[in-house]
DNA sequence: GCCGTTTTCGGCCCGACTGTTTTCAGTCG
């Protein structure tokens, strides 16, 4: 079973328990529990079989005890009691915004609501007005929300959420009243999905930056205005939460509205142990008399410093070590943009991209890079033209010839060689070794299972004639589910055989996950960040891998195309 | 239910907005 399935169950008894007036800490322990479960890089399974579960932040005995009961059996004691003494679509009622487990309960006892439908009936039969707590609003709130939940759910990828937001926070920036504005939450945070998008501003006139945020193009529905916070509805279904604050406060309200959550429980505990609290105004003195100015607010810096800590950039906000590194003085340089000198992965009019190998060149020189790999597809890649040992010879005449007529920028030959069903490659090695770099993907029977999948890339990773593994896990994103494999044994090959695994940085993939990239960096393997670009237009999208490596707590050194192309090369010959 | 160089018991982050209330509960992030 995938950790997923393992985290759903626990995330669903989190929620049953809600609505059953449990105990709040119980509930939070299960959803602190699925959130660890959920961002393990290693199955489950596997890390009970490493030790206790109980070594795990936020697993105790008794949840210990259930997840070994979800694996024997498929499910536990306490959940099955839950779904038992609840409508089974139940849980689908704490989707709609407006409903938390209070409301839904009432809605069950007195109405017997029990999903979607029967709520939208009782809507629409005007009942749900009449009962204590609820009023003619509410009813209308819980219309539209059904609505809008009809039309789109969910999270979305993060390149979705950046395009929503770029022109807003410089609309925002634009307007009179704007000292500083800024994109917080998970945006920031480069998280790979996003469910709603945040805005901070610095401003002494909150009620113009208001009035004009609601009139922006794309604001579509206001939800909540108030005089530091107001909630809408962008198009494309986004909901969009702005605070302004006081230019002295802007550092402690980005900082609030950046996250995560979890990082911010951590700090908060911390913050108590040492006589201070933290709210978006800034970090305050607990003993302090009322109206006591902040002992910081103005920067982010200011507010770790007040808390004994270096500033932890947005990415690492994940309470995962990362207050603990701070606290040491201990963390990373990370990576940046500006680091990666080029790309490893690239297509062109050969096989299944937009432009020629000039084109592609010309723009990735323009770009910034000092090298890149023209990598297309291998003839198992039908549908994407891929090339034969014929064409591919033709192909390596070609990306020569482009290399001699272009200054600025080495062009090397290279392809994307098709990991066919049984682990072999799609060219003959003899061919692949005359390349310079040779990219290794799956692209067809993705739906092996996890024993298969595991022997057929490490056949390839093994064969001698790869550098890279290309979107190692090929999910698309909000498409297409990771095909499953055992990453540890992966990584001990990759090491072995001095084979990188690639961050592909495309918007639709986004392929490898933080979690996994940051194990791989620990085991020692290196990683590279390529775009996978089809288009001139492609190479911005390394901002999206790098995003990813920052969050894997990257530095430089881990990731091999921030060296010049020799260097790179020597990592390969092992020097 | 989890957790612990102040603790194995007693805590567990903090504030804004809405709607339904006549001072606050519920929800959200």
């Amino acid at each position: 079973m995938r950790n997923a399935e393992y985290a759903r169950l626990l995330a669903q008894t989190a929620a049953l328990i809600e609505i059953s007036g449990g105990n709040v800490y119980r509930v939070r322990a299960f959803q602190k529990a699925a959130r660890t479960v959920e961002k393990l890089p290693i199955s489950l399974e596997e890390a009970m079989n490493d030790g206790p579960l109980t070594r795990l932040p936020g697993i105790g005995k008794s949840i210990a005890a259930d997840l070994v009961s979800i694996r024997d059996s498929g499910s536990f004691e306490l959940y099955n009691e839950l779904r038992q003494s609840l409508p089974d679509g139940i849980l689908g009622l704490m989707q709609v915004q407006g409903l938390g487990p209070k409301k839904v309960k009432a809605l069950y006892t007195h109405l017997e609501v029990g999903d979607l439908a029967s709520l939208e009936k009782a809507v629409e039969d005007g009942t749900i007005a009449q009962l204590p707590g609820f009023g003619a609003k509410t009813q209308d709130n819980i219309r539209r929300e059904i609505a809008r939940l009809r039309r789109q759910a969910g999270r979305r990828p993060l390149p979705m959420a950046i395009m929503v937001a770029g022109p807003i926070v410089e609309a925002l920036r634009a307007v009179e009243a704007v000292e500083r504005a800024e994109v917080g939450g998970s945006v920031r945070r480069r998280r790979e999905t996003v469910k709603d998008v945040d805005f901070v501003v610095a401003s002494t006139d909150p009620e113009a930056v208001m009035e004009a945020f609601v009139n922006l193009d794309g604001v579509r529905e206001v939800i909540a205005r108030g005089s530091t916070k107001t909630s809408v509805i962008l198009d494309g279904e986004f909901q969009a939460d702005l605070r302004v604050v006081a230019p002295e406060a802007f550092g402690s309200a980005l900082h609030h509205f950046t996250g995560s959550k979890e990082h911010h429980v951590e700090l908060r505990k911390r913050a108590k142990s040492m006589g201070l609290k933290i709210s978006e105004y800034g970090v305050f003195k607990v003993d302090a008399p009322e109206g006591t100015p902040p002992v910081a607010s103005r920067t982010e810096q200011d507010v770790y410093a007040a808390l004994g800590l270096a500033w932890i950039p947005p990415e690492m906000r994940e309470n995962t070590g990362e207050i603990a590194a701070a606290e040491a003085d201990a963390l990373p340089s990370l990576l940046s943009a500006a680091d990666i000198q080029g790309d490893l992965h690239m297509h062109t009019t050969a096989s299944d991209g937009s432009h020629t190998i000039a084109q592609m060149a010309e723009a990735a020189r323009d770009f910034g890079h000092k090298y890149i790999v023209i990598t297309d597809h291998s003839q198992a890649s039908v549908v994407a033209n891929g090339l034969g040992p014929d064409r591919l010879r033709q192909h390596m005449i070609d990306i020569d010839a482009a290399n001699e007529a272009i200054d600025g920028i080495e062009i090397k030959k290279g392809i994307e060689v098709d990991i066919l069903k049984d682990g072999s490659l799609d060219l003959p090695g003899d061919l692949l070794d005359e390349l310079d770099y040779v990219v290794g993907s799956v692209h067809a029977s993705m739906k092996q299972d996890r024993q298969t999948m595991t022997e057929r890339l490490l056949k390839a990773i093994s064969s001698g004639h790869i550098h890279a593994l290309g979107h190692p896990t090929g999910r698309l994103l909000g498409g297409r589910d990771p095909f499953e494999f055992d990453f540890q044994a992966i990584i001990q090959a990759c090491l072995k055989h001095r084979v990188a695994l690639e961050i592909n940085a495309s918007a639709g993939r986004m392929d490898l996950k933080d979690e996994h990239a940051r194990l791989a960096a620990q085991a020692g393997v290196p990683l590279v960040i390529n775009t996978d670009s089809h288009t001139t237009t492609g190479f911005a999208q390394i901002h999206f891998g790098v995003g990813i490596a920052r969050r894997a707590w990257l530095e430089p050194h881990h990731v091999l195309n921030t060296l010049p192309w020799d260097e790179m090369m020597n990592w390969y010959k092992g020097a």
